[in-house]
DNA sequence: ACGGATGCGACG
DNA sequence: TCGTCGCAT
């Protein structure tokens, strides 16, 4: 399953850093009295007490464990402190640990790469740090270790066994003779110790660290020592430490993989592994996951450290189990609009924080049929593009489940819900919204000349045509073909049931509206907002909502002065197949931003990775108050134009999606602007110039 | 079918 | 690509 990579001799130094108890901890900084106690984090009180997902070690003394019901924990511990998951429509709500979770990573990537492993992990490449500290304070001439980086644990060295640890640490730390790597993992104890001060400092947070030559055994040293310490692998330590190692603890081998090796291969233990031969282990699991194997036997592991501080998809779903499954598409539709909700806020939040745009919409569900019992039939996972704007999302995620229940019903024949309704029930719902890439934004110049300007605020209902057309107005790095489940098609008859959804055919206005309505009478739950009008979809403010890390907030006071500016900028793009940029690659630009963006505050990365073939179209009404809005109608407005003025037909096929997505009109750009570029992008634009100079690909 | 809510990567 | 699956926190 994983990749794997070579690398001999591998030097780097890599840390792992995984916050303590996380959940509770959140939950203990709003709480404070609450620290030191025994608790947990549960969700879902109402039945049996709800399931722990999180366990402080106080509790976790008492043989309190993740996924016990709030009553067990209890029974074995009934001083526990059980804090409830914030809900939000009527699903739990992990906003708070996201933001938490941000908080402590705008701080670990002060040092080297870093990358988000989960809401409360990262990795860092601290190769760099510490190369820079042997050569310029080597760790051998400190006379002061700090206390903090005395307490870590080095596997392999004769502590835990009385004598006074800390000294021998302090030796091990400052010796000489130590070979090259060796003295670079000291660096990086000082290092992360620092980093894990900073974090207790500033968050109130504490962690534990694994410190190690790769990925891999970082990961597995973090884990060793809990919570507040950290760990060390030196590489010689490394085979006694895998030698006896149950294979399931290794990461990517806790499931089926890891099952299949101790049953089928009598591998007990990952030094087990290395009875095998690459060749074999290949034959069995196939290339990529054999080498990796074969690697791992050897402590070897070469992925590298991804520099990506922000998750690649944002998600929202519900469970409905057993009897709570949902049963009518109108109740669908009710969740549906709730996740869609939260969702829609979380990229308006994206794309004010980090300026990033999500470009799929996709559906996941389950469904039991008891037509006969033939229960547990995979209910199949659609999507589209995404559009932004609450109601929009909602729209198409209810069509997308459309689409997908069609499909599912069609399976086992579509008559069966014509006499007696539906047999199906959903047990769950998720959408999420993926391919999201950074808005354009580069240098100063280029920030100049895109004024995001104002928009008034349009009707959001769109003709079909639109629905397909806007689809791919700014568009992540080749995606673009799309199937036709977007599209509004005749819903579904479920007779008995949804007796407003029976007439609704005409037109996505009037089906919006009745959304709408129906959201209004239901759907107390939602606070914030409550007029609506048949087109605004939503008028809550995210700005409001967010608890946002403060980093970002400047980059959007620099936009939003430029919102300000009432010109407008539009320009158009247009690219041949071919010399499509990529994200990654030879791009000179990308280097250019590499190069300068070394230190930032924001979380966002996206100048590692501009330019991706889109083009910043977005506009702003006043200031970035209705940003999130107004983006949604944006689209149409500017499809609406692209329309008329290139005379597009909207039956085109997915090669012409795409060109049409990466496209813009070089003629619309101001020759002068290039000259403001660093040298190295306009050697790289001038170059799209020339064949850029071609004849439209569109009719 | 009460181990929920998320998120990532590899496969075909 | 999309959709499915495995594995993870
Ligand atoms: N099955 C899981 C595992 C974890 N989490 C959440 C709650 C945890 O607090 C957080 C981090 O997961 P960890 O595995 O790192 O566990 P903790 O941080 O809670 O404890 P530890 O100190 O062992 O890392 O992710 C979750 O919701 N469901
Ligand atoms: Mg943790
Ligand atoms: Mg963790």
């Amino acid at each position: 399953m994983p990749v794997a990579k070579p690398e001999s001799c591998d030097s780097r130094v890599i840390a792992h850093i995984d916050m303590d108890c996380f959940y509770v901890q959140v939950e203990q900084r709003k709480q404070p009295q609450l620290r030191g106690l025994p608790t947990a984090v549960v969700q879902y009180n109402e039945w049996k007490g709800g399931a722990l997902i999180a366990v402080s070690y106080e509790a976790r003394k008492f043989g309190v464990k993740r996924s016990m019901r709030g009553e067990e924990a209890k029974e074995v511990c009934p001083q526990i402190h059980l804090v409830q998951v914030p809900v939000a429509r009527g699903k739990a709500d992990l906003n708070g640990y996201r933001n938490a979770g941000s908080e402590v990573m705008s701080i670990l990537a002060r040092r080297g790469r870093c990358e988000r492993a989960s809401i409360d992990e990262v990795y860092l490449d601290l190769t760099d740090a510490a190369e820079t500290m042997l050569a310029e304070a080597p760790p051998q001439h400190l006379e002061a270790i700090d206390e903090e980086a005395l307490k870590s644990h080095i596997l392999g060295l004769n502590n835990e066994d009385g004598s006074d640890v800390k000294e021998i640490v302090r030796n091990w730390i400052h010796r000489c003779h130590a070979d090259h790597r060796d003295k670079l993992l000291a660096c990086g104890i000082l290092i992360v110790a620092e980093l894990r001060m900073q974090v207790l400092k500033e968050t109130e947070f504490t962690c534990s660290a694994g410190i190690a030559h790769n990925k891999m055994l970082a990961k597995l040293a973090s884990g060793m020592n809990k919570p507040a310490q950290q760990t060390v692998v030196p590489f010689s330590s490394v085979q006694g430490l895998l030698n006896s190692l149950p294979i399931r603890k290794m990461k990517q081998l806790g499931g089926k993989l890891g099952m299949s090796l101790q049953i089928d291969m009598g591998v007990n233990t990952v030094g087990d592994l290395l009875q095998f031969s690459e060749e074999k282990l290949q034959e069995r699991y196939g290339l990529n996951t054999g080498t990796w194997l074969w690697n791992i036997a050897r402590g070897i592991n070469g992925e590298a450290v991804e520099g990506r501080l922000l998750p690649k998809s944002h998600g929202s779903g519900k469970t409905f189990p057993g009897p709570r499954a949902l049963k009518t598409v109108s109740a669908v539709q009710h969740w549906l609009n709730q996740l869609c909700e939260e969702l829609s806020e979380r990229l308006c939040s994206d794309l004010e924080q980090n300026k990033r745009i999500a470009h799929t919409l996709t559906l996941h569900a389950r469904a039991y049929k008891s037509s006969d019992s033939d229960s547990e039939k995979k209910f199949p996972s659609k999507s589209c593009p995404l559009r932004y704007g609450t109601a929009k999302i909602q729209e198409d995620a209810f069509n997308l489940f459309q689409a997908g229940l069609r499909e599912y019903i069609g399976l086992y024949g579509v008559k069966s819900q014509g006499s007696h309704y539906s047999r199906w029930g959903i047990t769950s719902l998720s959408v999420s919204a993926s391919k999201i890439v950074p808005i354009p934004s580069g240098t100063c110049s280029i920030v100049k000349y895109f004024h995001w300007q104002s928009s008034s605020h349009f009707s959001s209902i769109q003709s079909a045509e639109n629905l397909r057309m806007d689809a791919t107005h700014l568009s992540p790095p080749g995606n673009e073909s799309y199937s036709e489940v977007g599209l509004p098609e005749p819903k579904i008859h479920f007779p008995g049931e949804d007796s407003w959804i029976e007439d609704t055919t005409p037109g996505l206005g009037l089906q919006e509206q009745k959304i709408n309505v129906w959201k209004d009478e239901d759907l107390s739950c939602s606070p914030s907002k409550k007029k609506v009008d048949g087109f605004t979809e939503d008028t809550s403010p995210l700005l409001l909502s967010g608890t946002q890390g403060c980093l970002e907030q400047n980059q959007n006071k620099q936009q939003r002065e430029f919102s300000k500016d009432e010109s407008r900028f539009k320009s158009e793009y247009r690219e041949q197949k071919g010399t499509r940029l990529k994200n990654k690659g030879t791009s000179s630009i990308l280097k250019f931003f590499k190069s300068c963006n070394p230190s930032g505050t924001s979380l966002s990365q996206e100048h590692d990775r501009t330019v991706q073939g889109t083009d910043a179209q977005l506009t702003n009404g006043a200031g970035f108050q209705s940003s999130c809005h107004n983006l949604a109608e944006l689209n149409e407005v500017e499809v609406a134009k692209e329309n008329g003025t290139s005379s597009h037909s909207y039956i085109r096929d997915q090669d012409e999606w795409r060109r049409e997505a990466w496209s813009y009109n070089i003629n619309e750009i101001d020759p002068s602007v290039i000259d403001e570029l660093p040298m190295e992008i306009q050697d790289e634009i001038q170059a799209w110039l020339r064949p850029r100079k071609r004849p439209n690909n569109i009719v």
